[in-house]
DNA sequence: TCCATCGTTCGAATTATTTCGAACCTTTCG
DNA sequence: CGAAAGGTTCGAAATAATTCGAACGATGGA
């Protein structure tokens, strides 16, 4: 019964700004963490822009995302239960994330 | 009497989120960044964390964030003057800047 | 004019990230 | 129990980013 792997989070006051910007200046995980604004979402739920990329990519993206301290990742049932931190990253850098999940993109990077 | 190479900038719709957030996301372009906030500086003015890095790579950190959208660079005299595109940058990605800029770093990247 | 200064560019070497398949683990369901 | 679903981890291969020396160009002053 005791669940999935435990997976590691930095605690808030780890969070760092240059990591959480590296983690968000891939077009494919700041799509991610856009999906999670409007709350949790099962991974499963999570949709990549290319639909054909394997399971380890993607869980290889989310680890930069989790251990950045963009995103919680918790198990749930057979899943991952996926949440955005903003909580933290409000205290730690307010603003933040208001302002990049909500910017026009422009260019994807080449 | 025509000056140093005019070096190509984005226009300011060509800059891109993604883009933007990598170069600021390496703590020596982020510093760069924050000296320049104040004003526009000479590059002779602009200080690294480690003084003894070759001129080339100093310039390449420079590349980084003028291809970017972050910091013009233009020929004055004999060296070059660096300034925030802050108006550009407002523009496109309101408050971006400031949050960014104005933010405790917490640690710098591993 | 000659030369030192300030910076860019190029190419090669190093290092960091990304990508993916295979192996493995846990939970759910028949 | 057994098998399928959903994900993580590991290691290797491919890509991308960084670093630095050497070569070069333009400017300003002696």
């Amino acid at each position: 019964m005791s669940s999935s792997p435990d997976l590691p989070h930095p605690e808030r006051s780890e969070i760092s700004l240059t990591t959480v910007l590296f983690a968000l200046s891939d077009p494919e995980r700041l799509a991610i963490a856009r999906q999670l604004v409007d709350g949790p979402l099962d991974m499963a739920e999570c949709h990549l822009s290319n639909p054909d990329v394997p399971k380890s990519t993607k869980s290889h993206l989310m680890k930069v995302l989790r251990t950045s301290g963009v995103v919680r990742n918790e198990a749930n049932g057979r899943g991952r239960r996926l949440s955005l931190r903003r909580e933290d990253l409000d205290a730690r850098f307010p603003g933040l994330l208001d302002v990049v999940l909500s910017a026009e993109d422009g260019d994807a990077k080449p």
